[in-house]
RNA sequence: GCCCGGAUGGUGGAAUUGGUAGACACACGGGACUUAAAAUCCCGAGGCCCCGGAAGGGGCCGUGCCGGUUCGAGUCCGGCUCCGGGCACCA
């Protein structure tokens, strides 16, 4: 064994081993419990850095830790390899996307290996494969016989820069979530997946998964956004066959309805002209509103505007006669794009009708301290007909029926959630396999015909447009219907639909009859611990709940949600921004093994700060995990002969009181590391108490003259030390576990178990506060009477001096802990 | 505006169920080793104040702010401030 600590030599030989024995190759057939522990796989965009690493290692951890607990673990690695940025490399620099996304796996692959993170890479997927996408494609098409994938020229969210659509979920702010440009509004003809048909199952399930941190089940339900309520018809006035249908999740309030607006874009509208100017001033008003971005649309403080139109409509519930209004404050995507207008009620409603001198009827009794405008909270009836003098719930009812009864209209609820469009006019991406013949319209592919493979031979020009659209051969096909001449669709499918799977895929990898081998999924499926970043907590983890939801009703799979426990961790931070690329801050994982070796890179970002939390990156904390293991290497070469030749302390009879203490803070030291890490994911705190049992192990061999009795208690301390330390630094334990002697390697040696025994208390610090204040510490044998303790605590001379000439009121005991003399006064 | 987090030494963080606040580390200071430096090892340390020649001993304050509950509050309750994140004309 080297006297220096060479990291580098070690994790080589280490990572040699493991490839060569396929030790974290994962199989079905075994009688241990199953554990699926997954990380979000990447996205095969260049390089990872420190900055990329933290999330495998926290998974690795995991991995590792369950392994030695006895689980059959299965732990795999993937590339989320369709996206854009293959493209955009394309058109810089003249490389083809698929080249450069192989190369870049092939590089990123090679870093995690470095890393020591233990995947089972047999199980290895890239979804730009055609053995990947195929899958997908076929289950496009059943989900298209369902109905649940369709078709539909809509106004959609574009990216011009990106130059496709984007699905709301990849709308932020208004902008694009991938390149951060404005987004802008376009009608066009697009795949939908029918995400809303599911809207209250995976809302349901929300409170199901208990497994999930509060704030992204929070950011999930408030993204789906349901609302109840009720729907009901107003009739135009004067005009029988034209009615206009209305949401509103408050019914209670009808009788303060006082005008209606309509969204500009409504398709009535243009029917509710009547005046030949009016229609100028509805289309000048109507092309106003709609070409502003959402962005500006929904900008602060933004005054409501909005024309009046000549039509009228009528309340059904006292039959007054009403304006009605297109106003750009009411959106055609939600609702019905129409409402009823209580400006008593609703503030909105309220600055409008201020604005346009319409009336303001109160219609819920104001608590008597109200200074608001609108009232919108709970109170009695009031100028509401029959509603008058019940509670606002009791009226939401009253009114419903009401409607029911009269066959105006219904209990209704909405969703905020929309359908997710799927089409993405771009080149890299699994492709939509259907075609449109000119006879028979639109047709799927026929399954035999599966995969509708990505042709390679593309020009990628960067002027816009598919490359696809200019390549006859994929374009120009045969109708898999009439053989007759048909268009193959040139839309691919946006990249969430392949990370909405990947998960079940790794189960069977390289099955040939199906998507998922159903035995196989049966097995693994769900995950049990999913590990990813937050940025993902409504895009792809709603997406992988609703894909599963399918394709459990089409019945591949059993299971009714992806994911058992998610963890959210937080980001590496250097110089108060996210480590990235574009921000340059990015420390290189090559230059960390170098320097220190992956199991001091590894062990800084686990130590820095619990995994949820974000972990300020520090070159002298990195410096300091290095000092450790340097230290503990130390420790192992300099004893080796003695550690090796010692036999582990197995009882704690006849020790002398430090050897005890250090035998004891062994067996507490392995407590405290299980619980951290299968309870908490603290892994902070399990390397702190590591380092703890370490110190005092240092402190008991310090005058360098160990004698034998010694070194059988510091043997297991050390073992202890070194096992418990695998999942977090692999390399340096195991080559540490060599050295002391043991042939099997430390992958396959079983977690440490501690007993109760070895954690017995001889004796026991108790405090002793005087009115809740620390005034001295005793120290009592561990049995010692309450009465003795009290005795003993009343027996400490600075106790006594806060006691004196004062009257003790009673005495409070916490066992083992505390006592605390409460005086009078 | 609404919803969810968070605030603890010079720094990252610990305190798991209301029971010794500051574990573990980083940075810092002092010492040992060295011709010297690095490395290593040892020791110290929340703030203010008091007693003592010193070693040491003691008091008060202290977990963003104000108040409450309790024998006892970083932890629970009420009211704020600031920071971070999410949603937002959603009817």
């Amino acid at each position: 064994m080297e006297e220096k600590y060479y990291p580098q030599i070690v994790e080589e030989k280490w990572q040699k081993i493991w490839e060569e024995k396929k030790s974290f190759r994962a199989a079905e057939n075994s009688s241990r419990p199953k554990y699926y522990v997954l990380e979000m796989f990447p996205y095969p965009s260049g390089r990872i850095h420190m900055g990329h690493v933290r999330v495998y290692t926290i998974g690795d951890v995991l991995a590792r830790f369950k392994r030695m607990r006895g689980f059959n673990v299965l732990h795999p690695m993937g590339w989320d390899a369709f996206g854009l940025p293959a493209e955009n490399a394309a058109i810089e620099r003249g490389i083809h996307p698929a080249k450069w996304t192989m190369e870049n796996i092939a590089y990123m692959k090679e870093q995690l290996k470095k890393m020591g993170i233990s995947y089972d890479w047999d199980r290895e997927i890239a979804t730009c494969e055609p053995e990947y996408y195929r899958w997908e494609q076929l289950i496009f098409i059943r989900m298209l016989e369902r109905g649940l994938a369709y078709r539909k020229r809509s106004t959609v969210n574009w990216c011009p820069s990106c130059r496709t659509v984007l699905a709301n979920e990849q709308v932020e702010n208004g902008r694009c979530w991938r390149c951060e440009s404005e987004v802008t509004k376009r009608d066009i003809d697009g795949w939908f997946f029918k995400i809303t048909a599911y809207a209250e199952e995976l809302l349901a399930w929300c409170d199901r998964l208990t497994g999930w941190p509060e704030r992204v089940i929070t950011m999930q339900k408030n993204w789906i956004g349901r609302s109840e309520g009720a729907e009901f018809d107003l009739p135009v006035a004067g005009r029988p066959e034209l009615k206009i249908r209305v949401f509103t999740t408050r019914p209670d309030t009808a009788f303060g309805m006082t005008y209606a607006v309509l969204a500009p874009e409504h398709p009535l509208v243009d029917q509710l002209i009547t005046r030949p100017e009016e229609r100028a001033e509805v289309e000048s008003f109507r092309a106003e509103v709609l070409k502003q971005s959402d962005q500006e649309r929904v900008a602060e403080d933004r005054p409501k505007r909005g024309l009046r139109l000549s039509a009228r409509v009528v309340n059904p519930f006292n039959g007054a006669d009403i304006p009605l209004f297109i106003a750009d404050y009411v959106l055609m995507t939600y609702g019905t794009g129409a409402i009823m207008a209580v400006p008593g009620e609703d503030q909105r409603d309220w600055d409008f009708a201020k604005k346009h001198g319409l009336p303001i009827i109160e219609t819920t009794q104001r608590p008597a301290d109200w200074t608001g405008e609108a009232y919108p909270g709970d109170g009695v009836k009031i100028n509401s007909g029959f509603l008058d003098g019940l509670t606002v719930a009791e009226a939401k009812r009253r009114a419903t029926d009401w409607l029911v009864e009269r066959r105006l209209g219904e209990a209704k609820v909405n969703y905020r959630l929309r359908d997710w469009g799927i089409s993405r006019q771009r080149y890299w991406g699994a492709p939509i396999p259907v075609l449109y013949c000119d006879a028979c319209g639109m047709v799927p592919e026929k399954e035999e015909n599966l995969p509708v493979v990505l042709p390679r031979d593309v020009q990628i020009s960067g002027k816009g447009g598919s490359p696809l659209t200019s390549h006859p051969d994929f374009v120009n096909a045969r109708c898999p219907r009439c053989g007759g001449r048909a268009r193959r669709e040139t839309d691919t499918m946006d990249t969430f639909v392949e990370s909405s799977w990947y998960f079940l895929r790794y189960c069977s990898p390289r099955y040939e009859g199906g998507m998922v081998e159903r035995a196989a999924a049966d097995y693994w499926m769900p995950v049990d611990q999913y590990i990813g970043g937050i940025e993902h907590a409504v895009l792809h983890l709603l997406y992988a709940r609703f894909y599963t939801k399918v394709l459990r009703d089409l019945g591949l799979v059993q299971i009714d949600e992806p994911f058992n426990a998610l963890l959210s961790q937080g980001m590496v931070i250097k110089e108060g921004a996210k480590m990235s690329k574009s921000k340059g801050n990015v420390v290189s994982d090559a230059v960390i093994r170098e320097k220190y070796g992956a199991d001091t890179g590894r062990l800084f970002e686990l130590f820095a700060a619990p995994p949820e939390k974000d972990l300020d990156w520090s070159d002298q904390g990195v410096e300091g995990g290095f000092r450790f293991l340097t230290r503990l290497w130390r420790f192992v070469c300099q004893h080796r002969d003695a550690l090796v030749a010692a036999t582990p302390a197995s009882s704690s009879d006849e020790l002398p009181a430090d050897l005890r203490d250090l035998r004891r803070l062994t067996h507490k030291t392995i407590k405290k590391v299980t619980d951290d890490i299968e309870l908490r994911f603290h892994f902070n705190t399990a390397i702190a108490a590591i380092m703890e049992l370490f110190n005092a192990v240092g402190a008991v061999t310090r005058d360098g003259s160990a004698s034998e009795r010694e070194m059988s208690v510091v043997k297991t301390a050390l073992e202890a030390i070194v096992t418990l330390l695998y999942p977090f630094v692999p390399h340096v334990t195991s080559e540490l576990w060599e050295n002391l002697g043991h042939k099997s390697s430390l992958d396959a040696v079983p977690w440490p178990s501690y007993s109760a025994e070895a954690m017995e208390q001889e004796n026991l610090l108790i405090v002793v506060q005087v009115d809740g204040r620390v005034r001295g510490k005793i120290t009592v044998p561990a049995d010692a009477s309450s009465d003795y303790i009290k005795e003993e605590a009343l027996a400490d001379p600075r106790v006594k001096g806060f006691v004196a000439g004062k009257e003790i009121q009673r005495i409070v005991e916490v066992p083992r802990r505390l006592v605390n003399i409460v005086l009078e006064g």
